[in-house]
Parts: C-alpha cells; sequence; structure tokens
DNA sequence: TAAATTTGAAACCAAAAGGTTGCATAAATA
DNA sequence: TATTTATGCAACCTTTTGGTTTCAAATTTA
C-alpha cells in the first residue's frame, strides 16, 4: 500500500488529528473523542499517521500518548516551494512573514 | 466527491503532471506520452487538477492546451508553515533559500 | 481477584479512486 | 468528402480507503 506524506495529509481527518497534537500530546481515546467516528477509525488514521513519521508513540502504562512530528512536512514543503515561484510575485511578502515567524520564536516583546 | 488540493496532489501521477505542465503548456496527448496509463486515465487526473484550479486549459483549435496554475498550493502552504516552526529551528537557513529564490527571480548574475 | 479501561487488530462492508475499453463528436487534413 | 486526429465521457472493473463491529490482551483500579 501507498504510504507517503502526501497521502497522508491528503484526509482532512488525519490533517485534524495532527492539529489536535500539535501543541499537546493525546492518547488515543482522547483524540478519538473530538470525533464522530469510532476508536477503531481513529487508531487506524493515527496509525497511517505514525508510518509516515508524522506522528510518535510514546507508552505510558496502558495508555499510549501521540506527539507530532512535524519535520517529515518538508517533503511537502520543498515540492510546493519549487512552484512558489510561479505564483509569489511578492517575495518581499514571504520575508515579512519570516519577520514574524522569527519574533515568535525568539520571544515576543508586546503583546 | 471531495475535490480539494490536498487530495489532488496526493496523487503521485498528478504531482507529475503539474511538474511537467509548470514551464510549458501541454495538450493531453502530449501529457500521456510520458505515462504508461490510457489517455482517459491522464485526462481523469487532468480534470481532477482543473477543478480544483491547479491548471487551466486553453483551447486551440481541437486541442487543448493546459497550463499550470499553482496560486491554489498557498493552501497546502499555508498549512504546512503553520507547523514550520516545530520542525525548522534554523529559520536563518530559511533565509538564505529565500534570497536565493529571490536572485532566481530578479536574473542570475553569475552562472 | 474481579471489573473497568485502553489499546491492537482481524473480519467485514460500502464507497471512492484509478484504471480500462469503446464510442461519439469536432477539427484538421489528404 | 473521407480519413485522421484530439478530445469528452459513459460503462465497467479492481483495488484502496475509510468506516464498522467484535474480540483478545494488557494495565489499572475497586
Amino acid at each position: 500500500m501507498r504510504r507517503d506524506v502526501f497521502q497522508a495529509i491528503a484526509d482532512p481527518t488525519r490533517r485534524e488529528i495532527l492539529g489536535m497534537i500539535a501543541h499537546k500530546s493525546l492518547n488515543i481515546n482522547a483524540v478519538t473523542e473530538q470525533f464522530d467516528v469510532s476508536r477503531a477509525a481513529i487508531y487506524k488514521h493515527m496509525k497511517i499517521l505514525s508510518e509516515c513519521g508524522l506522528l510518535e508513540i510514546r507508552q505510558k502504562g496502558r495508555e499510549r500518548y501521540c506527539e507530532g512530528k512535524f519535520e517529515r512536512l518538508n517533503e511537502v514543503s520543498d515540492w510546493v516551494a519549487q512552484y512558489r515561484q510561479f505564483w509569489e510575485a511578492r517575495l518581499d511578502s514571504l520575508e515579512d512573514y519570516l519577520e514574524q515567524l522569527k519574533k515568535e520564536k525568539y520571544g515576543k516583546s508586546s503583546e
């Protein structure tokens, strides 16, 4: 079966899951609570994500805490980047965005 | 049927098609020649891409030339960007990359 | 220890995805 | 005009996807 990052993030439920665990590790039941589908369905989604390296699992007793591993998204990022020049005329605005990112990362001064 | 950019770029054949038409418009037969599958299969892929706004078609006599429209990739770009801070520690290298992009765009001086 | 909780995974199902062949139509050409 | 070329699309098929129910195993907890 095909198992790559592009396919992994194609599913909206899986993108939501990644959003949920970005800031906080959650076990499978905790993730399941946020959706209308069964635990087994969520389990399968998370298995796909973990097989793609987009999440990692830490066993803790009978629970398994899942945390996002977003490094692999650089494959997507790189792929998109090669086309950026075709649509993003204003590279300066990207620079602005980058500045903003750095501010966020290295301490927000005024908020 | 679900029809969004994430799903559109999930298929490797469609990503290849986008790569082919990025620099040069091609008609459907010309695209088909590059693959092992039938014209009908390629036609379906291109239909999906056009329904997602990732390519546009210019009729020219009996031929239809397809050109890439990459603006819609910013949806993917934005989605990935929100996680960049989780994996990209070296924002400076992104700045370098940006510089390189600008050089490419505004004229390469020495090559 | 007995019961409850958390999970993994098998078996199964319906729908979607990706492919095919075949045919119709419109445009270009011999 | 008859033929070739380029395409749209229907009908059909197989595999994959995303979901379900069910059961077993391991860990807590009463």
